[in-house]
Parts: C-alpha cells; sequence; structure tokens
DNA sequence: ACCTGAACACCGTTCAAGT
DNA sequence: ACCTGAACACCGTTCAAGT
C-alpha cells in the first residue's frame, strides 16, 4: 500500500512511484519523465545538475556531495533540484552511470584480450577519476544505458574469443566484479590521514602487537604489502583475470 | 596544525588526534586506548557498541544505523557512545574487522586451490551476511586484526602453491578485490524495490528504447544477464580466477 | 510547468555539568 | 574515568505559495 504524493501537473508523483533508482523500470521511468519536460530559459536540468554535483565531487570530495551544495553551486534553492531529482539516491544513480559514459568503446582490432584490456582499464579510470559515492558503485553494475553500452561491449569481445554466449556474460560480470572491487580496494589503499600520514604507516609495530602465528607470511613480506605500486596490482589482478578466461577457452585448432 | 581538543582525562583528545579509520596508525592507538580503559559495572564497552551495531544493521538495514540508533539500543544516550568511538567511521571500520572475525580459517589438507577456495567463500559469506556499510568495505582491505589474520592466510596458501612471495601478495590481493567487487555487485544484482519489484524487471523495454548496435548482444543473452543465479556466478568468478592463478604457476615437475 | 522560502524531522558531534 | 542532557550545525525532504 502506497501513499502517492500528488502535485499539480503529476510529475513529483511519477518521480517517486517507488522503484530502486538503478533498476531498470526505474531507468525507463525517467527517460518518460525527461522526455515529458518543458524546460525554462537558464532554468536547471537533470544534466546541470549532474554537471555541478561531479563539480562538487572533484573539488571538495565525497562528503561535501549534498543535495544543497549542489543547489548552492548551480545558484538556486535546495528544494529546487527536486523537481528534476526526487532524492539524494537518485542523483547518485544518475551520476554513477554519467561516469561511465566517459568509457571509451572501440576494438583494438588487436583480438579479444586486447579489448578486454582496455575495456577493464577505462572502467578504472573513469571509477577513480573522481571520487564517485560508493552507492553510486553499488549500482554501477546497473541498467544505465551507459552501463549496459559497457556491458554489451564486454559480451560481445567474449564472444568473438569463443565463449559461449552464457559463458559471456558470466565472464563479463565477473570482469565488472573485479574493476569495481579493485579500484575500491586501490582508493583506501591509496589513502592517508588528513595529516598526510599514508595507511600503511606504522604496519611493522602494528604486526608486532598480533599474535605471531596470525601474522608469520606477513612479517616477511610486509613492505610487499605496503608498498607495490597500485598500478602493478591492477595490471597483476587484470593478467590473472585474463589468463583464467584464456584457460577456460575451447583449444583454438 | 591542529587544535586538540584535551578532555580532563585526555582520552578523546587522543581518539581524535586523527589517523584515518582504518589504517596501521589508528588501529596501534585503538589498541592502546582499549588498554587504558577502567570499565563500570553495566557499562559501555567498544564491544557492546559494535555487538548493538550489528544487531541494528540486521534487523532494520543500512538505513538506520545510526550512532542515535545504537545508543538508544543499548538504553544510553547517543554522546556516551563518544567516549569509546571517536567518530560513525570509526564505528564502521570496526564492525568491518569484526565481521572478518567470523571466517573460519583453516588447511583444508586438499591443496592450495582448496584453502583458497574456502577462504574466497568464507570471505563473501561474511560480507553478504549483513548489510555492511560500503565504507566497512572500503576499509575491509585494512588493517584490523581480523582482515590481517585472513590476507596472511591467503598469502600462506599461494606460497605453498609455489608463487613467489612477491607473487603470493599480489595474488592475494586480486583475491580480495575480486570477492569484494562480487559481493557488492551481487548485493544489487539482487536488490528489489520498496514494492519488492525486481531490480532487472522490465530489462527488454528498456533495452528497445537504447541504440540498437548499443546493446545488441544483450538483446540475444538479455536474460542471462537478468537471470544468473548468484551462487553460480560467483563460483565462476572464482574458477577463472583460479584457473588464472594455476596458470602462472611455475609448472610443476 | 517550474521555482522557492520556510519548515520538519532527522543527523553526527560537542560540551558543560554531573557521578 | 565515565556518563549525560542540551545544544549546535548541519542534513534530506516536503509543502504551500508564488510565476
Amino acid at each position: 500500500m502506497h501513499t502517492v504524493q500528488v502535485d499539480s501537473d503529476g510529475l513529483v508523483a511519477c518521480a517517486s512511484v517507488g522503484y530502486e533508482p538503478g533498476s531498470a523500470r526505474w531507468w525507463i521511468q525517467r527517460s518518460d519523465l525527461e522526455r515529458r519536460r518543458r524546460p525554462r530559459l537558464g532554468g536547471l536540468s537533470t544534466e546541470r545538475i549532474i554537471g555541478a554535483a561531479l563539480d562538487v565531487l572533484r573539488e571538495d570530495g565525497l562528503d561535501a556531495l549534498t543535495v544543497r551544495a549542489v543547489a548552492e553551486r548551480l545558484g538556486t534553492s535546495n528544494a529546487s533540484l527536486y523537481r528534476h531529482i526526487a532524492s539524494r539516491d537518485e542523483l547518485i544513480a544518475l551520476i554513477g552511470d554519467h561516469v561511465m559514459g566517459d568509457i571509451r568503446i572501440e576494438r583494438t582490432g588487436r583480438g579479444w584480450r586486447a579489448d578486454i584490456e582496455v575495456l577493464m582499464s577505462e572502467m578504472r579510470r573513469v571509477i577513480l577519476d573522481q571520487p564517485l559515492p560508493d552507492a553510486a558503485g553499488r549500482n554501477m553494475h546497473g541498467y544505465g544505458p551507459n552501463m549496459l553500452r559497457f556491458v554489451n561491449a564486454a559480451v560481445t569481445a567474449f564472444d568473438s574469443a569463443g565463449l559461449t554466449r552464457a559463458e559471456a556474460v558470466y565472464t563479463t560480470i565477473a570482469m565488472i566484479e573485479l574493476v569495481a572491487g579493485a579500484a575500491t580496494i586501490q582508493r583506501s589503499r591509496s589513502g592517508r590521514s588528513p595529516s598526510g600520514v599514508p595507511a600503511g604507516a606504522g604496519f611493522d609495530e602494528l604486526l608486532d602487537r598480533l599474535p605471531p602465528d596470525d601474522v608469520a607470511a606477513l612479517r616477511e613480506t610486509g613492505d610487499v604489502y605496503l608498498s607495490a605500486p597500485v598500478d602493478a596490482v591492477f595490471a597483476h589482478s587484470m593478467a590473472i583475470f585474463l589468463d583464467g578466461v584464456t584457460s577456460r577457452l575451447p583449444a583454438s585448432h
């Protein structure tokens, strides 16, 4: 049982019926809504809101991304945004897919492995490019037009490698899982305190306080765990994944 | 330049000097702090706070996890919690590592691959077990005692497989990236609207609205993308990863 | 159809005052 | 050393009233 707010024009009613932001139905509803708009000169638009949100994100960081801050940057009241987005979660879902739109999708002509390498690197790049709210990552798998375009490109590439369609889909999901996880982990691995202290500083001292048996291997390799360059780690993760896919290909002769 | 709040007992001063929650230095500071406590009968403790937070999380979900809600469940004022945790972020970091403590770490005796399979499945299980705040995932890689124990177990297993120490460390990070990403994506894949609509409902209609060339492969395999069972997807991701690791092992004869 | 000031019901966090 | 009521500075969101 839903109580639906009905505005005089019924727009808000539509926007708040309650599909989960990022879900397929929600994206459908969204495109309907955008089509029904009658933009004013110098007025707001979803596009301008996303742009302002990305500005806030890049300049002042994740914590500063509030509806109020976005409104201020646009020179309007925060209440005005709610004519274009039904909630902060919607804004975040929109940002998530918008960012995926920066991915360059093109075949390399050098085979499926090179194609997938580019797709993975591109996805990682756009995620790391700005401090995305985690919730955007949560919806990143989602059903936005840019994400679906990306998924389609990956499925196509795995298809051309010789996988069955079903396996190409599964493999694409695995690829997305890995890149999403890698970006998240990298972000925290390279994090530092406000005071500038790297997250791993004092690692040896920390190990000394733990039961020796619990961290025996780490004692011998702690510096590797700490100082492994993030790009090298990603390259290695990607290589494992691609080698795994290769080993599952039907014998190619 | 820091302005440090100094309480009469100096405790709060210590807790707020500003290491990033989840960082190595922060965990060191934490264990010092806990050691200096003089608990009262029936009083609060970090442990009780974490327990209450997990209760809130499991019963009322992620959005309900507020400092105030945790305090209410403990029958105290929210201000009281700040004697044991310096911020909500600290609480989340503590939860993140606490959850990793549920992982059963034991050798299977059936080789490195079986050992790693267990570790991956266990990590996935504890992450999915409750709706963890994303920020906990962000810190999950971190330097908590339980996480380090887990990392150590994985490095040890890869070591026994024949990888060099450095490669074992890199491979462990890749493993964590994959499992963290897989859990995140699964959570959103199986999400539904408050009204109970699955996130993927209406997928075909959505594809119809996109440029046909952008989603050609998905049109043919959309149902697989939608209905792939989450457990099967994870098993497949894990198999790719393990096959990849295997293919990178030094020839074993 | 769009925009807005003012308000509502929350947050996390602080601090003086208590035991 | 620990706990707490009350307050502060925010949030996201709503709504009546304006154009």
